[in-house]
DNA sequence: TTGTACGCGTTATCAC
DNA sequence: GTGATAACGCGTACAA
């Protein structure tokens, strides 16, 4: 059907190797075999299939994404960084995405070691541990991104997210707020436990108002995100400013206040982690936020896969964290 | 270094066939040796070779998509729906972008061809038709979405534009306004200039102004939004309407607005055509928009180079308009 | 039911 | 400079 290395081979009249030297440009070949076999390549329309050469010189040109949810801004943001340096690289890039599930992500995992992707960049639920693992072992570079998981040998790179719950919470704080609520993200991931439990102690110790109820935790959903603000302006007394860790939440969280007809910020202080995308630019009242650089992040991971493959020697795993800047607009204000 | 089939039938104690039965779930194995095989291949950790099964069977399990732009979100939720219907197929997704350069598109095509790829879809910029009519007479299953080319033999889904310019104009004209801006896209792709003509032939039916200096050309860019819209407010006489073409440029249109102090709508009216998702419930005022269904767009796409891969008869090309519908915010309002 | 042998399309190592 | 030939890891007739 689909021409071969050999069809060519026979209709230039030369050898099986002659012409595997000219695909790839091995200088030992005569100028005047060289021009034949490339013309009668572009006759036959010959494509070099990839999965033979893959096979025999044992590379997938490959490296792979898991990603949380392929709709997200900032995810895509993320796979925009791994794209372009991959492409950079001619190499492949398979995304998958976990929905937050485990056994997609164990799924799709079991597929990227079948595809024997040469690296693997994971956005991960954090309840493959093992899995994950084992690839490491079988020595393919993984890099976990935006979300850490500990007790897992591998580099990481995400936002510094203590950092940028310091920088918010203090923000409110300096504009005299005590009683904050908190949209929090999905409990069901580690992740989710782990910044829950960063935003608790950096409450603690700034002597923020202790309250548990202000604290709503639930799925990465825009209607999570109406129900927990609804939630927090329901309470007897509620909260003078808001959290929201993601900007889908964010985003929830805003519509219900204009569905609800609550003024943010005269009845409520508003502030997002997140990235500063265009988006924030249009919303309004504009949206005091703390921001995440996914963009930088997936070059960044996809940098250290490359260097991985480049220099095989077992370096220690690293650990990137972004500095989040605050960007100051109109949703928070002093009380 | 990894396991390969062979190192598998040597520690069960059995053939290499034997191994690749097990693999394969052929029934004619005796459950004793299965069970055998079964344990060393969890024992030594074996994963079976993608590349070599995908050599040896003349597929690769993968379909591959070429993307505009990985960032814009109307892209993402093409690529969301194709993603599902592969999951589902238990395929291999390759993901490539072509931030509108032809000669992008042309290496990705070229890259899909190598891997095999079973099936492409592509949102072309329009200038590398004779590749992509190179690939379907390879008998690769090739669907457009979103952006129409002509002349390329195969299957097309995506919005009604046409149908959406319509319903778009009809309803600012029936709000009274004669003079309506017309921020365009990209005229370096063919689905810009064709839009552009479909949005020209239908002013001039529906005996709207024929001005040309309504008519705002350039990059699909947040800041070609901008300037877009702060061109038409300068003219000596501005539109009293506005329609745009894409989100981004929309979202620059909006915030040039509130950054020179222009009122939607009390100065001029606004109207998008585009994905209705969350973030348009968040800009206030809220936009007024004809809705694309990018998702759907996806999935059908998906859907149909299945069909097209489990029955290969030559079946007549197939053209999916969706229908689009109005969805009536702030931003209009009449004059 | 099981094992053997061949070939998928390519690269790489040889002799020539 | 060139052309056989042996792998790469696997699936699958075919024979046993």
């Amino acid at each position: 059907m689909v021409a071969t290395i050999k069809d060519v081979a026979v209709k230039a009249g030369v050898s099986l190797g002659t012409v595997s030297k000219v695909i790839n440009g091995d200088p030992s070949v005569s100028d005047k075999r060289r021009e034949r076999v490339m013309a009668t390549i572009a006759a036959l329309g010959y494509s070099p299939n990839s999965i033979a050469q893959n096979l025999r010189t044992a590379n997938s040109k490959t490296i792979s994404v898991l990603l949380a949810n392929i709709t997200n801004p900032f995810q895509m943001a993320l796979a925009k960084g791994i794209e372009e340096v991959a492409v950079a690289h001619s190499y492949n890039l398979t995304i998958s995405a976990t929905n937050e599930q485990s056994a997609k992500e164990l799924e799709s995992l079991a597929m990227f070691e079948r595809n024997r992707s040469e690296g693997i960049i994971i956005c991960s639920t954090g309840k493959t541990k093992e899995k994950i693992c084992s690839l490491i072992e079988k020595n393919i570079p993984v890099v976990m991104v935006d979300r850490f998981v500990p007790g897992i040998p591998c580099d990481y790179v995400g936002d510094d997210f203590s950092h940028a719950i310091d920088i918010a919470l203090q923000h409110l704080q300096a504009l005299g707020h005590n009683r904050i609520g908190i949209i929090h993200g999905d409990m069901n991931t580690y992740h989710g436990e782990y910044r829950h439990g960063l935003v608790l102690s950096q409450m603690r110790k700034l002597g923020l108002s202790q309250d548990k109820d202000l604290h709503k935790t639930g799925p990465y959903t825009y209607e999570q995100g109406e129900q927990a603000f609804r939630e927090l302006l329901a309470m007897s007394v509620p909260p003078t400013a808001i959290l929201a860790v993601n900007n889908v939440l964010c985003a929830g969280a805003i519509h219900a206040a204009n569905q609800s007809g609550v003024t943010i910020p005269d009845d409520v202080s508003l502030i997002l982690i997140n990235e500063n995308n265009f988006m924030w630019d249009i919303v309004s009242p504009g949206i005091t936020m703390v921001t995440q650089s996914p963009l930088t992040i997936g070059r960044r991971a996809a940098n250290i896969i490359f260097e991985r493959l480049r220099n095989k020697e077992k370096t220690a795993f690293t650990a990137t964290l972004l500095a989040p800047t605050l960007v100051t607009r109109e949703s928070t204000r002093s009380l």
